[in-house]
DNA sequence: TGACTGTGCGAACCTATCTA
DNA sequence: TAGATAGGTTCGCACAGTCA
């Protein structure tokens, strides 16, 4: 096994040999290169560029200084101080955009007259009038961009969506935002790739150059890190992107986290078009989805779907052997008696755990089925209960209900009896028969059961789930429906 | 044969408790 | 009070079985 290399171990190194950089060609390499044939027009000007860069720097430099030279030789000395003072600070500032500005049509010009004197048959005529490669060079009039954000956290193996579950589009958009639908750009190939997490930000602007350094491949030896549409074609400058998803966790890259971006598949296109890039995300082992918790926990859910529970894990296992198998079995044996199952946990789930099981399984969306413990030798009587057993009321010969808030002082301590009765009897809790179940004190039919949190009040599932959590829609219309009530005599209080 | 799926193993990580 | 320790959870890796 590869143990030693696990979480947090040697990630530093692993991410220094992703990002191995290219070291600066030297020019004459470059050139007999080209001469022999083994480089296209778009590495060479990849290649040339650096050195070029760095002839036209130095000779600009020479140009200024050689300029201070004759302006000091030719002003008085009091205002040679004061050029000599302020200059620097001019030249500082004013060095990088006149290189900038330089830069590109010497490099066009380089290029031009490069080829023309050392003719290459099968590179052709140069096509490129303008270099995609710096960002400010030329402005790119279109951009790609992706039209939604991305679902997160992604899982190895799951379909790339939209965070509304939607697929996601990529579009070709002008500096307005409008879609180009017309044009060869707008029915252009475009290449989707996987690029550093950590590869600049919304709005910020890159060079084509840049854009590719960032672009990560699978790790050795693993399939390619997307499988699905890699490559799309605009139709009236939109593609859908149907199938796309990663093969490999994102974990062993420095940043832990991967962004998706997309670029055109052709050279000439990527100096019109800007690259696309979405927010950074991490992509987690597929089991990460599979053993996810549940926000809100449904009845049925394993109990280990419940916060601090961990798959086959100690309080699982414990669990299991007492017969608590899913997330109802739980709260009911946590209503029933929550001292023996906080100490049948033991002392490794501490207070603040349980807490944290508590809060989360209370979340839970019950069903609105009620429940009844027939008590023995009183005919009629009887308690009712909500899916995890929590008291409702209690029932009455005549069949109505005394909610358990409405019961009358004098009445509590034998009603607290009847209830323990029925926790202490659970087996023979039994789910009510559809029988219409009338408030005794207001005659309207009994509430269907709410949830109840630990505070008293109902959840809110928005509050209580991770920042990171999913949100669950809950169809109120698949829950059952209670029985339409008949009208029955109503109990008044006679008492 | 390669991709996919399920699962065992073990290290990293988190949290609470213990102890000096 | 801070460091050590213990118990539990999470998650990455590797491997085996299955399937197209």
């Amino acid at each position: 096994m590869g143990g030693t290399e696990k979480r947090g171990l040697d990630r530093e190194e692993r991410g220094a040999a992703y990002h191995y950089q290219e070291k600066r060609p030297r020019l004459a390499s470059v050139i007999q290169a080209v001469m022999d044939g083994r480089l296209l027009l778009a590495e060479v000007q990849r290649k040339m560029e650096p050195t070029l860069r760095k002839i036209v720097r130095e000779e600009v430099q020479i140009g200024i200084a050689s300029m201070v030279e004759s302006l000091k030789r030719e002003v008085k000395h009091s205002l040679v101080c004061a050029v000599e003072n302020t200059l620097p600070r001019v030249v500082e500032a004013t060095l990088p955009r006149v290189v900038e500005a330089t830069l590109p049509r010497v490099v066009e010009a380089s290029m031009s007259e490069f080829l023309r004197n050392n003719p290459v048959p099968e590179l052709g005529t140069p096509r490129m009038a303008t270099s995609p490669r710096q960002e400010g060079s030329v402005e790119r009039r279109y951009r790609l961009r992706f039209n939604k954000r991305l679902k997160t956290p992604l899982f190895t193996g799951s379909t790339v969506l939209a965070d509304d579950d939607s697929q996601v589009v990529m579009e070709l958009v002008d500096e307005k935002n409008h879609v180009i639908s017309v044009g060869p750009e707008a029915s252009a190939k475009v290449d989707i790739v996987v690029l550093e997490g950590d590869f600049r930000r919304e709005g910020e602007r890159w060079g084509a150059e840049e854009f590719d350094a960032a672009v990560i491949k699978e790790r050795p030896g693993r399939r390619p890190l997307i499988t699905g549409d890699q490559s799309l074609t605009l139709r009236n400058g939109r593609a859908v992107i149907n199938d796309l998803s990663f093969t490999d966790n994102s974990s062993w890259i420095r940043s832990r986290k991967f962004q998706l971006g997309a670029r055109m598949a052709d050279d000439t296109m990527r100096a019109l078009v800007k690259e696309a890039k979405t927010e950074s995300f991490g992509v987690k082992d597929h089991r990460g989805e599979l053993y996810r918790k549940h926000y809100p926990p449904s009845l049925r859910d394993d109990v280990w779907r419940l916060e601090r529970i961990g798959k086959d894990g100690a309080f699982h296992k414990r669990l299991a052997s007492l017969g608590v198998h899913n997330v109802e079995d739980f709260l009911r044996v946590v209503t029933r008696d929550t001292d023996w199952i906080r100490k049948e946990l033991g002392n490794a789930m501490s207070n603040r755990m349980w807490e944290d099981v508590i809060a989360h399984a209370k979340t839970v969306i019950l069903n609105g089925k009620f429940y009844i413990y027939w008590l023995p030798g009183m005919e009629g009587r009887g308690v009712l209960l909500d899916n995890i057993y929590q008291v409702l009321g209690f029932i009455n010969p005549d069949n109505s209900v005394t909610p358990v808030d409405k019961v009358p002082d004098e009445e509590k301590p034998i009603q607290e009896r009847f209830k323990e009765q029925a926790y202490a009897d659970y087996e023979k809790i039994v789910e009510h028969d559809g029988r219409p179940l009338i408030d005794a004190t207001t005659g309207q039919a009994m509430p269907r059961p709410i949830n109840i949190t630990a505070a008293g009040k109902p959840p809110d599932a928005a509050q209580s789930r991770p920042a990171n959590a999913p949100e669950i829609v809950v169809d109120q219309r698949l829950l059952p429906m209670i029985p339409t009530p008949r009208p029955v005599s109503v109990r008044q209080s006679q008492r």
